[in-house]
DNA sequence: ACAACCACGTTAAACGTTGTAAACGACTCT
DNA sequence: AGAGTCGTTTACAACGTTTAACGTGGTTGT
């Protein structure tokens, strides 16, 4: 049924060899018999199979993105931009929900996919277990977001520290005084944006009232929306909220208006991520903006550089470049 | 490297065949062969290696999705339910980004992945390019949505003119007259949907306006705004928008916000598909609601029939089960 | 005229797995 | 006791591709 390279080289005329060498770009070719062979393959409407050769070659072409969940719209849309950066490079993205915290256990169990894919991207939300360090699966591996204690791998993230720095100080400019933070979980990435928001408050002299971090149960808009419920019933609420991602971000916004506060006049809002419904949200909300195809872009060449082993062994970290998004949600 | 059947037969001091018979479940092993197989395939970490499974069998237990793009949230939720219902089955989805019309070219173009993978499920938003007919791919294809012109093909789809006149009939029921509707593009979708629109217009006696059909360019929130801007600027506005998915209705919300509108007390809108966004958003959106889980459930199970290949050539047109979801954005 | 290429061909051997068919005992049945 | 049967295991040949080693003429340059 499936033409396969005999019947091309039969079809052109020449050795199955030969046929191999035009669509693996070997150099030495007349352009006469590359014609010849790019003919046939359009006539027969010849595919390489992809199993026999990965079998062969040890390579597939495939490389696999582990993310918690793709219906969460930061991943979904980081999920889109790498696979656009992987198909630019002639590669295909094999995306894989980890669901939650037995992310990487699963990966590894899942024994790579077989040994299908050449390498891994993976985006943890939650914390990055300790035993990926010790579980080496043997294939390159490219970390997406806060570092993991000890950090041996290749990594591409933004620098949160700073990021959550500047998402506070904001706030603070527009004469915030009573700042809470939501998100603050025991996981990498909340601990590391309550870093920078701390310091941005010990900067302004502003006190740290631990009333105001609020550790939720996850990173969606319902605990958004919980946590935010919890900080209204505060005897002294707070005048603005950082959110450690637009989801948490939007759930808030939602527990204000069904409280009736204005945003920003009673409480302003920030979030981190910059996905698309925060930019048409009621109001619009002001976020971290990573700038995600320069994320994607990076991971993947980094991941397939990984790959091809250029043999230094030391591990690249790279820092992805965000602007803070002024919008009403703290803009009055 | 990795460790392979050979690996383990010699381990287990069996045969390599046997192994494979332990792997695949052949039925005729005596426990104490499976238990020392089994042993071996622990102590080396055996993985079976995918390319050439599938290479000899000539099946790899990938399906690949197709969808417009992923960073929308309603393929973003389809395609996590079809990876998890895929999942649960022991396959693998491969997800594939079509970018808009040129879709099933593609598709096709891309070479079904290099015999790859062993059938498609194929959502098109836009037009079912009539290409699709002819192209017979060879490997079985299940259709999402709106059937194309002469369909063919296995389908699991909401009955969309039902929904729609749903819709329309309940804008109409809160008391509404003048109802527009965004999303009658040339689409198949748009068209579907439109139909079922004008039929509930009728049915209550309500005259139909043109005017108030808005077409746009595509299905994302800006072309929602757009829209709603157009219908705003006309000398007599309506009070009420069918929108033919979330997505419009969310940027058409967004318009009335910036319009200082109230919704649904100047202007109610409905949406169509459920999206989560819809439900946090202020105001919060009612919305025809496919039940993604059945859609996803289903439409694996029947590619994976048609996989398997009971040779019967009727095919088949399933049809999801909805409801529709009453929210702020039409109840005071 | 000799070497040094070049463009191809030929053949064989992998890559790791599974289907086919046959071999092997250990039974049971005449 | 020999033939048939059954349950369990195995040897061998594929699946479609690439790599390797070697061969063969043909072209070019000295």
């Amino acid at each position: 049924m499936a033409t396969r390279l005999s019947d091309v080289a039969a079809q052109a005329g020449v050795s199955v060899k030969t046929v191999s060498n035009v669509i693996n770009d070997y150099p030495h070719i007349t352009a006469q018999t590359r014609a010849k062979v790019e003919a046939a393959i359009a006539a027969l409407d010849y595919r390489p199979n992809v199993s026999a050769r990965s079998l062969r070659k040890g390579r597939s072409d495939f490389i696999a993105l582990a993310i918690p969940e793709m219906a969460s719209p930061y991943f979904a849309e980081l999920g889109a931009a790498i696979s656009r950066a992987a198909k630019r490079r002639g590669i295909t993205v094999l995306i894989d929900q980890t669901e939650g915290e037995a992310a990487a256990e699963r990966v590894v169990m899942d024994g790579m996919r077989g040994q299908l894919i050449d390498g891994i991207i993976f985006s943890p939300i939650t914390t990055v277990p300790s035993k990926l360090t010790a579980a080496d699966t043997g294939k390159p591996l490219v970390l997406l977001g806060e570092r993991p204690a000890g950090g041996q791998f290749d990594r591409v993230a933004v620098d949160s520290v700073q990021a959550s720095y500047d998402a506070t100080s904001h706030l603070i400019s527009i004469g915030r005084r009573r700042i809470a933070a939501i998100g603050v979980g025991g996981t990498s990435t909340g601990a590391v944006r309550r870093k920078g928001y701390r310091k941005a408050l010990k900067a302004a002299g502003l006190p740290h009232d631990p009333a105001l971090e609020l550790a939720g149960t996850g990173y969606h808009r319902e605990d958004g929306a919980a946590s935010m419920r919890e900080l209204l019933a505060l005897p002294e609420p707070p005048d603005a909220v950082f959110c450690f991602n637009d989801l948490l971000a939007l759930g808030a916004l939602r527990t204000l208006a069904d409280a009736g506060l204005r945003v920003p006049n009673d409480v302003a809002v920030v979030g981190f991520d910059d996905i698309e419904d925060g930019r048409y949200h009621s109001p619009t909300l002001t976020s971290i903006s990573p700038d995600k195809e320069w994320l994607a872009d990076n991971a993947v060449a980094l991941l397939l550089e990984r790959i091809a082993g250029h043999g230094d062994t030391t591990h690249r970290d790279l820092t992805v470049p965000y602007i803070l998004q002024i919008r009403e949600s703290t803009a009055g």
